[in-house]
DNA sequence: GATAAATATTAGCGTATTCTAATATTCTTA
DNA sequence: TAAGAATATTAGAATACGCTAATATTTATC
C-alpha cells in the first residue's frame, strides 16, 4: 500500500517538469523524432534525449527506430486525459486568482 | 505558452511525493485534521504541516479552523479524477510488467 | 571501411526537495 | 493570565533534479 504511493509518485514526477510536459503535449496527436522535439522545444539535444529516456523508462512513451531517426510516441492515451484535467484545474485557479 | 507548462509542472509537483499522494487519498472523501493525518500517515507532525502548507499554497486543499484543530479538505474534486487516472495507468503497467 | 547525421551517454555544477529537530504560534480551559 | 494541546515555522543535512558540454554510439551512404 505504501509502495503504491511511491510508484504513483514516481510516475507523477514525469509531469513535474515543464520540458517533459511540453514533450507530452507535442506527442499528444502524433509521434515525433528527437530532432523534431529539439526544434520545437528549442532545448538542447542531450537534454531532450535524457527526458525521453526517463519517460521511456517510466513507461510513458514508446520509441521506434527508422534509419538514423528515433520516433517517440505516447504509450497510453489516458496520459493526455490526466494532462487535460490538470489544465482544467489550472484554468479554474486562474479565474479565482490563486 | 511556455509559462503555462511551468505552472502546469508546479501543480504536478504536488503529486510527485508519496506523502502528499497519501494525503490526497485520505482526503478524497472527507476533511481531516492535521492530527488525524499525522496518525494515519505515521509521519512527523512538522512534515505533514509542511506538506499541507505546500498543497494549500498550490490551491490543492483548503483549510478551516475549529478550536485548536485545523481541518483540511480537497479544493477541487477533479484532483481525485486525475489521481485515479494515474492509478489506472499504473495498473496497466503492472499487467505488462514494466 | 570512412564519413556524416541522428541519437545516447557521461560528468559535473547549481539548485530544489524532503525530512528531522527545535522552537514558535494559536487557541481553549481553568 | 498560566498551562496544555494543536498546529506552524525555521534551520540544516542528505539527497534528487535539470541543465550544459563533451564524448560515444548507431545507422546510412559513398
Amino acid at each position: 500500500m505504501d509502495e503504491m504511493y511511491q510508484r504513483h509518485a514516481e510516475l507523477c514526477k514525469v509531469f513535474a517538469s515543464p520540458t517533459r510536459l511540453e514533450i507530452v503535449d507535442l506527442l499528444r496527436s502524433k509521434e515525433l523524432s528527437v530532432t523534431a522535439l529539439v526544434e520545437k522545444t528549442k532545448m538542447g539535444q542531450a537534454n531532450i534525449s535524457q527526458h525521453l529516456a526517463i519517460m521511456k523508462y517510466k513507461g510513458i512513451v514508446t520509441s521506434r527506430r527508422s534509419g538514423t531517426n528515433v520516433y517517440y510516441a505516447l504509450a497510453d492515451s489516458r496520459i493526455v486525459a490526466a494532462f487535460d484535467i490538470i489544465c482544467e484545474v489550472l484554468a479554474k485557479k486562474r479565474m479565482i486568482g490563486a
